[in-house]
DNA sequence: GTCTATATGCTGATAGAC
DNA sequence: GTCTATCAGCATATAGAC
């Protein structure tokens, strides 16, 4: 029964990690079951415990799959920049990147996104691992641009506006129904919403910021 | 037991209300059970369902309670505004009400804060009800503001701007730890950061955008 | 009104047959 | 390796003593 038609034996661990990928994206750690993983792998109660020692381990070995290769497309975007245009260039590179993470739907990035939604609001023992692994290093580059910009502002007064000017798009984390109604645009494709959305918010850091060095003093 | 120093009979009730405020406030309505709050209230675990129906009708009452009297601070800012100095008092006011309900620690707007934070990544059934009743019309006040300085902007253009300008500040909805460090600021008092965050949000809006008419189209 | 005791169901995890 | 059967624990909810 654990057969494909061609005979070779299906790998049962597969199913199960990526039924628990789909099921800890759609419904967080806490209120997914090892039943329900199961059941929607096509195998066994128990053989969730025995691929995995647990459902904390099954979590993790999840997690670890997801993130692995998270943020490697950005490359050295901070290197990048030379002037006025370059800066701007990296400031768009970059917020169609995050963008393009929150709100297209490609699997391996639907379950990035829904695990730090979980994690924002219910932080399990994983969330350091994203935030100090994952997130810190994706928004230091965003904040490397900003300096930029800022080469002298005072620390606190720099902080407020990085602070907001980063929630222009990380409000599209959170997007289920029906909080997506007042921030999405049904009429529009989804890759095209995207690009707009990235232009109109570099439109808005353009038309108070703009590039004066790069030679930017650490956080 | 059940009496305070005074002799007057205290409202185990009562007593059960504050508790599960707090809890539901702290983790969630699926993260709390029925016998902590009873715990916390200093009641018996059966007392919860003898006052309220069930788990789910005291989530009702802590919720109904909650957002009765939110969003009446705003009064009618939209028809306060009558040139570009209005304009943008509106908008600081706007803005100030939104941070202090996510910043500031007040006991009451602390629980609404939760509550929508934990409805955003994990929606019950009362989702709708925060967001149709409470959300929408906060923000559509916004949405009105904005309007008056882009009173012939094309729809799908209007939204995005629209979208990335609100999450300057509900990014603030989520802020528990980890997710704090990087849009607090543990040097300044809260009051002085939520002033702070406001001028900066306010300065980048009227960098791009000015007052044209306030006879705006509907949405 | 307030309590103890308990019914019923679902959870994660495991023992042991095959 | 994969299954069935079952464990102990905790959840919500309720029946009935006082």
């Amino acid at each position: 029964m654990r057969k494909t038609v061609d005979g070779r034996a299906k790998s049962v661990r597969g199913d199960i990690l990526a039924a628990a990928r789909e099921l800890f994206a759609e419904k967080g750690y806490r209120d997914t079951t090892v039943r329900e993983i199961a059941r929607r792998a096509g195998a066994n109660g128990a053989a969730v415990n025995y691929y995995f020692r647990s459902k904390d381990a099954l979590y993790e070995a999840v997690f670890d799959e997801a993130f692995e290769t998270f943020g490697r497309p950005l490359g050295d975007l901070v290197g990048s920049v030379r002037d006025q245009a370059t800066w701007r260039a990296a400031l768009e590179k970059w917020f169609d990147f995050m963008l393009g993470l929150f709100l297209l739907d490609d699997p391996r990035q639907a379950l990035v996104r829904r695990l730090v939604a979980q994690e924002r609001s219910s932080p399990t023992e994983f969330c350091r691992r994203i935030y100090d692994g994952v997130f810190v290093p994706v928004v230091d580059v965003f904040r490397a641009l900003l300096r930029m910009a800022l080469p002298d502002e005072p620390a606190e007064s720099f902080q407020a506006q990085f602070a907001t000017l980063l929630g222009m798009c990380t409000c599209f984390i959170h997007r289920d129904p029906p909080w997506d109604e007042i921030i999405l645009c049904p009429a529009m494709e989804r890759e095209a919403w995207v690009r707009t959305l990235r232009d109109q918010i570099v439109a808005t850091i353009v038309a108070r910021y703009s590039f004066r060095t790069s030679r930017v003093a650490p956080r």
